[in-house]
DNA sequence: CCGTGGCACGACATCCACGTAGTTTCATGG
DNA sequence: CCATGAAACTACGTGGATGTCGTGCCACGG
Protein backbone atom coordinates (compact mmCIF):
# COMPACT_ATOMS: atom_id res chain seq x y z
CA UNK A 1 0.00 0.00 0.00
CA UNK A 2 2.26 2.56 -1.13
CA UNK A 3 4.36 0.98 1.69
CA UNK A 4 6.75 3.92 3.92
CA UNK A 5 10.33 4.19 3.80
CA UNK A 6 12.94 4.93 6.56
CA UNK A 7 15.27 8.04 6.55
CA UNK A 8 18.48 5.93 5.24
CA UNK A 9 16.24 4.57 2.30
CA UNK A 10 14.52 7.74 1.45
CA UNK A 11 18.00 9.21 1.19
CA UNK A 12 18.87 6.35 -1.05
CA UNK A 13 15.96 6.51 -3.43
CA UNK A 14 16.17 10.07 -3.78
CA UNK A 15 19.87 10.60 -4.55
CA UNK A 16 21.02 12.59 -1.56
CA UNK A 17 23.00 12.51 1.83
CA UNK A 18 21.40 11.11 4.78
CA UNK A 19 22.52 14.68 6.38
CA UNK A 20 20.75 16.42 3.96
CA UNK A 21 17.51 14.52 4.90
CA UNK A 22 18.16 15.27 8.24
CA UNK A 23 18.66 19.22 8.07
CA UNK A 24 16.19 19.79 5.99
CA UNK A 25 14.00 17.42 8.13
CA UNK A 26 15.41 19.68 11.10
CA UNK A 27 15.11 23.19 9.55
CA UNK A 28 11.61 22.10 8.59
CA UNK A 29 12.17 21.94 4.66
CA UNK A 30 11.08 18.69 4.67
CA UNK A 31 9.56 16.42 7.54
CA UNK A 32 8.20 12.69 7.34
CA UNK A 33 4.39 12.55 7.46
CA UNK A 34 4.24 9.45 8.32
CA UNK A 35 6.64 9.88 11.38
CA UNK A 36 8.83 12.57 12.78
CA UNK A 37 11.57 11.43 15.09
CA UNK A 38 10.99 11.89 19.03
CA UNK A 39 14.44 12.17 20.25
CA UNK A 40 17.65 9.98 19.79
CA UNK A 41 16.83 6.59 18.46
CA UNK A 42 13.04 6.99 17.18
CA UNK A 43 12.56 6.35 13.22
CA UNK A 44 11.59 8.71 11.17
CA UNK A 45 9.06 7.44 8.42
CA UNK A 46 8.68 9.29 5.19
CA UNK A 47 5.40 8.68 2.65
CA UNK A 48 5.76 8.21 -1.39
CA UNK A 49 5.16 12.01 -1.43
CA UNK A 50 7.46 12.63 1.20
CA UNK A 51 9.97 11.29 -1.10
CA UNK A 52 8.09 12.84 -4.24
CA UNK A 53 8.68 16.63 -2.00
CA UNK A 54 12.17 15.37 -1.62
CA UNK A 55 13.28 14.11 -5.41
CA UNK A 56 12.09 17.65 -6.35
CA UNK A 57 14.41 19.82 -3.83
CA UNK A 58 17.37 17.45 -5.14
CA UNK A 59 16.14 18.73 -8.83
CA UNK A 60 15.78 22.04 -7.80
CA UNK A 61 19.34 22.11 -6.50
CA UNK A 62 21.02 20.25 -8.76
CA UNK A 63 19.68 23.07 -11.40
CA UNK A 64 21.50 25.88 -9.08
CA UNK A 65 18.67 27.27 -7.53
CA UNK A 66 19.53 28.24 -3.69
CA UNK A 67 18.35 26.11 -0.80
CA UNK A 68 16.95 29.29 0.37
CA UNK A 69 14.76 29.65 -2.59
CA UNK A 70 13.17 26.37 -2.47
CA UNK A 71 12.17 27.00 0.90
CA UNK A 72 10.13 29.80 -0.27
CA UNK A 73 8.89 27.53 -3.29
CA UNK A 74 7.69 25.01 -1.56
CA UNK A 75 5.19 27.37 1.07
CA UNK A 76 3.48 27.96 -2.32
CA UNK A 77 4.25 24.13 -3.61
CA UNK A 78 2.65 22.59 -0.68
CA UNK A 79 -0.82 24.54 -1.56
CA UNK A 80 -0.72 23.59 -4.71
CA UNK A 81 0.72 20.41 -4.87
CA UNK A 82 -2.70 18.35 -5.08
CA UNK A 83 -3.47 15.51 -7.13
CA UNK A 84 -2.25 16.28 -10.66
CA UNK A 85 1.30 15.98 -10.90
CA UNK A 86 2.57 14.70 -14.48
CA UNK A 87 2.46 17.45 -16.87
CA UNK A 88 2.46 19.62 -14.48
CA UNK A 89 5.32 22.38 -14.14
CA UNK A 90 6.18 24.48 -11.35
CA UNK A 91 7.51 27.99 -12.07
CA UNK A 92 9.71 29.65 -9.80
CA UNK A 93 10.12 33.26 -9.99
CA UNK A 94 11.93 35.29 -7.60
CA UNK A 95 10.19 34.58 -4.69
CA UNK A 96 6.76 33.22 -5.58
CA UNK A 97 5.89 29.83 -7.67
CA UNK A 98 3.11 28.97 -9.83
CA UNK A 99 2.08 25.69 -10.81
CA UNK A 100 1.41 25.65 -14.85
CA UNK A 101 -0.39 23.36 -16.56
CA UNK A 102 -0.02 23.53 -20.16
CA UNK A 103 2.57 23.77 -22.05
CA UNK A 104 1.28 26.71 -24.17
CA UNK A 105 0.20 28.36 -20.77
CA UNK A 106 4.09 28.33 -19.59
CA UNK A 107 5.18 30.34 -22.52
CA UNK A 108 2.93 32.98 -21.69
CA UNK A 109 4.15 33.22 -18.00
CA UNK A 110 7.70 33.44 -19.87
CA UNK A 111 6.73 35.98 -21.97
CA UNK A 112 4.60 38.06 -19.44
CA UNK A 113 7.33 37.82 -17.02
CA UNK A 114 9.73 40.33 -19.19
CA UNK A 115 12.97 40.01 -17.79
CA UNK A 116 11.96 38.07 -15.26
CA UNK A 117 14.59 35.25 -14.49
CA UNK A 118 12.01 32.09 -13.95
CA UNK A 119 12.69 28.74 -12.85
CA UNK A 120 10.35 25.69 -14.53
CA UNK A 121 10.66 22.43 -13.68
CA UNK A 122 8.76 19.46 -15.04
CA UNK A 123 7.30 17.51 -12.15
CA UNK A 124 6.62 14.66 -14.56
CA UNK A 125 10.23 13.64 -15.10
CA UNK A 126 10.63 14.52 -11.44
CA UNK A 127 8.36 11.39 -10.65
CA UNK A 128 9.65 9.16 -12.97
CA UNK A 129 13.31 9.35 -12.07
CA UNK A 130 11.76 8.83 -8.49
CA UNK A 131 9.91 6.02 -9.73
CA UNK A 132 13.04 4.44 -11.45
CA UNK A 133 15.05 5.10 -8.50
CA UNK A 134 12.67 2.76 -6.16
CA UNK A 135 12.78 0.21 -8.75
CA UNK A 136 16.73 -0.03 -9.07
CA UNK A 137 16.80 0.77 -5.28
CA UNK A 138 14.31 -2.05 -4.20
CA UNK A 139 15.23 -4.31 -1.14
CA UNK A 140 16.50 -7.57 -2.53
CA UNK A 141 15.66 -10.36 -0.02
CA UNK A 142 18.48 -13.00 0.46
CA UNK A 143 15.74 -15.78 0.06
CA UNK A 144 12.84 -14.24 -1.40
CA UNK A 145 12.71 -13.61 -5.61
CA UNK A 146 10.84 -10.30 -5.20
CA UNK A 147 7.17 -11.18 -5.64
CA UNK A 148 5.55 -8.18 -6.91
CA UNK A 149 7.14 -4.72 -6.43
CA UNK A 150 4.21 -2.96 -6.30
CA UNK A 151 5.81 0.00 -8.88
CA UNK A 152 3.84 2.98 -10.99
CA UNK A 153 2.37 5.16 -8.46
CA UNK A 154 -0.66 6.95 -9.88
CA UNK A 155 -1.14 10.61 -8.01
CA UNK A 156 -2.62 11.38 -11.42
CA UNK A 157 -4.88 10.86 -14.05
CA UNK A 158 -3.02 12.26 -16.98
CA UNK B 1 31.76 57.68 -25.27
CA UNK B 2 30.07 55.22 -23.53
CA UNK B 3 31.83 56.24 -20.10
CA UNK B 4 33.45 54.15 -17.69
CA UNK B 5 32.59 53.54 -14.40
CA UNK B 6 34.50 52.95 -11.03
CA UNK B 7 33.98 50.80 -8.37
CA UNK B 8 31.86 52.11 -6.40
CA UNK B 9 29.81 54.11 -8.96
CA UNK B 10 29.03 50.41 -10.76
CA UNK B 11 28.28 48.59 -7.43
CA UNK B 12 25.59 51.58 -6.80
CA UNK B 13 23.83 51.10 -10.63
CA UNK B 14 23.53 47.50 -10.63
CA UNK B 15 22.31 47.49 -7.08
CA UNK B 16 24.66 45.44 -5.17
CA UNK B 17 27.40 46.24 -2.65
CA UNK B 18 30.77 47.01 -2.65
CA UNK B 19 31.86 43.87 -0.93
CA UNK B 20 30.08 41.92 -3.52
CA UNK B 21 31.97 43.68 -6.53
CA UNK B 22 35.03 43.18 -4.66
CA UNK B 23 34.34 39.80 -4.18
CA UNK B 24 33.59 38.54 -7.80
CA UNK B 25 36.74 40.50 -9.16
CA UNK B 26 38.56 38.79 -7.30
CA UNK B 27 37.41 35.50 -7.60
CA UNK B 28 37.54 35.84 -11.62
CA UNK B 29 33.40 36.35 -11.72
CA UNK B 30 33.68 39.95 -13.38
CA UNK B 31 36.47 41.86 -13.93
CA UNK B 32 36.79 45.51 -14.97
CA UNK B 33 37.76 45.04 -18.69
CA UNK B 34 39.14 48.45 -18.64
CA UNK B 35 41.54 48.72 -15.72
CA UNK B 36 41.57 45.72 -13.09
CA UNK B 37 43.23 46.45 -9.61
CA UNK B 38 47.04 46.41 -9.03
CA UNK B 39 47.99 46.70 -5.81
CA UNK B 40 46.22 48.73 -2.36
CA UNK B 41 45.81 52.08 -4.06
CA UNK B 42 44.77 51.27 -8.08
CA UNK B 43 41.06 51.66 -8.94
CA UNK B 44 39.12 49.04 -11.08
CA UNK B 45 37.26 50.49 -14.19
CA UNK B 46 34.11 48.67 -14.83
CA UNK B 47 32.87 49.73 -18.68
CA UNK B 48 29.10 49.65 -19.62
CA UNK B 49 29.16 45.80 -20.57
CA UNK B 50 30.59 45.07 -17.96
CA UNK B 51 27.82 46.97 -15.96
CA UNK B 52 25.37 44.34 -18.36
CA UNK B 53 27.04 41.30 -16.67
CA UNK B 54 27.46 42.37 -13.24
CA UNK B 55 23.35 43.43 -13.52
CA UNK B 56 23.03 39.89 -15.15
CA UNK B 57 24.51 38.17 -12.44
CA UNK B 58 22.18 40.15 -9.62
CA UNK B 59 19.65 39.23 -11.71
CA UNK B 60 20.35 35.74 -11.66
CA UNK B 61 21.34 35.89 -7.72
CA UNK B 62 17.97 37.15 -6.77
CA UNK B 63 16.48 34.69 -8.73
CA UNK B 64 17.36 32.17 -6.42
CA UNK B 65 20.60 31.06 -8.41
CA UNK B 66 23.14 30.09 -6.63
CA UNK B 67 26.70 32.49 -7.58
CA UNK B 68 28.63 28.72 -8.31
CA UNK B 69 25.82 28.12 -10.81
CA UNK B 70 26.36 31.63 -12.42
CA UNK B 71 29.59 31.22 -12.86
CA UNK B 72 29.59 28.07 -14.73
CA UNK B 73 26.71 29.95 -17.02
CA UNK B 74 28.94 32.95 -17.63
CA UNK B 75 31.29 30.87 -18.95
CA UNK B 76 29.06 30.03 -21.56
CA UNK B 77 27.89 32.85 -21.88
CA UNK B 78 31.21 34.76 -22.29
CA UNK B 79 31.15 33.33 -25.85
CA UNK B 80 28.03 33.76 -27.19
CA UNK B 81 27.63 37.27 -25.87
CA UNK B 82 28.26 39.37 -28.69
CA UNK B 83 26.46 41.86 -29.95
CA UNK B 84 22.64 41.24 -29.74
CA UNK B 85 21.42 41.75 -26.94
CA UNK B 86 17.90 42.38 -26.67
CA UNK B 87 15.51 39.86 -27.36
CA UNK B 88 17.53 37.16 -26.57
CA UNK B 89 17.17 34.59 -23.61
CA UNK B 90 19.58 33.43 -21.46
CA UNK B 91 18.79 29.40 -20.40
CA UNK B 92 20.52 28.06 -17.67
CA UNK B 93 20.27 24.10 -17.53
CA UNK B 94 22.08 22.46 -14.43
CA UNK B 95 25.62 23.38 -15.85
CA UNK B 96 25.10 24.36 -19.11
CA UNK B 97 23.44 27.67 -20.78
CA UNK B 98 22.62 28.22 -24.05
CA UNK B 99 21.08 31.43 -25.50
CA UNK B 100 17.99 32.08 -27.52
CA UNK B 101 16.71 34.14 -29.74
CA UNK B 102 12.91 33.70 -30.56
CA UNK B 103 9.97 32.78 -28.26
CA UNK B 104 8.66 30.13 -30.19
CA UNK B 105 12.03 28.45 -29.97
CA UNK B 106 12.71 28.80 -26.47
CA UNK B 107 9.50 26.47 -26.18
CA UNK B 108 11.17 23.93 -28.18
CA UNK B 109 13.87 24.10 -25.92
CA UNK B 110 11.72 24.10 -22.60
CA UNK B 111 9.63 21.14 -23.75
CA UNK B 112 12.89 19.34 -25.12
CA UNK B 113 13.95 19.40 -21.84
CA UNK B 114 11.97 17.02 -20.15
CA UNK B 115 11.78 17.08 -16.89
CA UNK B 116 14.98 19.20 -16.82
CA UNK B 117 14.76 22.24 -14.73
CA UNK B 118 15.34 25.18 -16.84
CA UNK B 119 16.09 28.75 -15.85
CA UNK B 120 14.85 31.65 -18.61
CA UNK B 121 16.50 35.39 -18.03
CA UNK B 122 15.44 37.62 -20.63
CA UNK B 123 18.63 39.89 -21.04
CA UNK B 124 16.41 42.50 -22.96
CA UNK B 125 14.74 43.55 -19.51
CA UNK B 126 18.25 43.42 -17.43
CA UNK B 127 19.33 46.00 -20.00
CA UNK B 128 16.47 48.40 -19.49
CA UNK B 129 16.80 48.19 -16.07
CA UNK B 130 20.44 48.98 -16.00
CA UNK B 131 19.61 51.81 -18.44
CA UNK B 132 17.24 52.82 -16.09
CA UNK B 133 19.37 52.77 -12.86
CA UNK B 134 22.48 54.66 -14.94
CA UNK B 135 20.39 57.54 -15.84
CA UNK B 136 18.98 57.34 -12.11
CA UNK B 137 21.96 57.69 -10.20
CA UNK B 138 23.70 59.91 -12.60
CA UNK B 139 25.78 62.13 -11.07
CA UNK B 140 24.47 65.54 -10.54
CA UNK B 141 27.33 68.17 -10.49
CA UNK B 142 26.54 71.01 -7.97
CA UNK B 143 26.89 73.52 -10.73
CA UNK B 144 26.02 71.80 -14.20
CA UNK B 145 22.61 71.47 -15.09
CA UNK B 146 23.59 68.51 -16.80
CA UNK B 147 24.29 69.04 -20.90
CA UNK B 148 23.16 65.92 -22.13
CA UNK B 149 22.95 62.44 -20.53
CA UNK B 150 24.08 59.73 -23.32
CA UNK B 151 21.62 57.54 -22.56
CA UNK B 152 20.02 54.73 -24.98
CA UNK B 153 22.91 52.77 -25.60
CA UNK B 154 23.05 50.14 -28.84
CA UNK B 155 24.34 47.18 -28.57
CA UNK B 156 22.19 45.65 -30.21
CA UNK B 157 20.71 45.91 -34.21
CA UNK B 158 16.84 45.07 -33.92
C1' DC C 1 55.30 68.37 -5.63
C1' DC C 2 52.69 67.09 -1.90
C1' DG C 3 48.59 66.45 0.95
C1' DT C 4 44.46 63.98 1.09
C1' DG C 5 40.63 61.37 -0.06
C1' DG C 6 38.88 57.47 -2.23
C1' DC C 7 39.48 52.93 -3.00
C1' DA C 8 41.86 48.32 -2.97
C1' DC C 9 43.48 45.13 0.27
C1' DG C 10 44.08 41.95 4.45
C1' DA C 11 42.45 40.13 8.31
C1' DC C 12 38.94 38.79 10.81
C1' DA C 13 33.73 37.57 11.86
C1' DT C 14 29.32 35.52 10.26
C1' DC C 15 25.72 32.70 8.34
C1' DC C 16 24.23 28.89 5.62
C1' DA C 17 24.44 24.16 4.22
C1' DC C 18 26.17 20.68 4.93
C1' DG C 19 30.49 16.78 6.31
C1' DT C 20 32.60 14.08 10.02
C1' DA C 21 32.94 11.88 14.51
C1' DG C 22 31.20 10.23 18.39
C1' DT C 23 27.34 9.45 21.60
C1' DT C 24 22.63 8.18 22.91
C1' DT C 25 18.51 5.83 22.63
C1' DC C 26 14.86 3.23 20.88
C1' DA C 27 13.31 -1.18 18.91
C1' DT C 28 13.98 -5.60 18.19
C1' DG C 29 15.54 -10.59 18.54
C1' DG C 30 17.37 -14.06 21.02
C1' DC D 1 14.99 -9.02 29.73
C1' DC D 2 19.08 -7.67 27.93
C1' DA D 3 22.47 -7.24 24.15
C1' DT D 4 22.88 -5.22 19.76
C1' DG D 5 22.51 -2.48 15.87
C1' DA D 6 20.47 1.15 13.28
C1' DA D 7 19.32 5.61 13.27
C1' DA D 8 18.63 10.19 15.58
C1' DC D 9 21.22 13.54 18.11
C1' DT D 10 25.17 16.57 19.64
C1' DA D 11 29.30 18.83 18.76
C1' DC D 12 32.50 20.51 15.88
C1' DG D 13 34.78 21.51 11.37
C1' DT D 14 34.50 23.42 6.65
C1' DG D 15 33.88 26.02 2.37
C1' DG D 16 31.40 29.56 0.04
C1' DA D 17 29.72 34.21 0.03
C1' DT D 18 29.62 37.92 1.97
C1' DG D 19 29.82 41.98 6.25
C1' DT D 20 32.93 44.78 9.08
C1' DC D 21 37.04 47.07 10.32
C1' DG D 22 41.30 48.91 9.83
C1' DT D 23 45.29 49.88 7.05
C1' DG D 24 47.86 51.24 3.16
C1' DC D 25 48.56 53.30 -1.07
C1' DC D 26 47.83 55.39 -5.57
C1' DA D 27 45.88 59.31 -8.16
C1' DC D 28 44.51 63.58 -8.49
C1' DG D 29 43.73 68.61 -7.05
C1' DG D 30 45.82 72.39 -5.57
Amino acid sequence: MTQDYSGKRAAEIVGITYRQLDYWARTDLIRPSVADARGSGSRRCYSYRDLLELKVVKTLLDAGIKLESVRTAFAYLRDSLGEEIVSVQLVISGGSAVLVRDGDELVDVLKQGQGVLTSVLSLDGVQRELDAAIFELRPVPADAPLPAPDQGHSLAGG
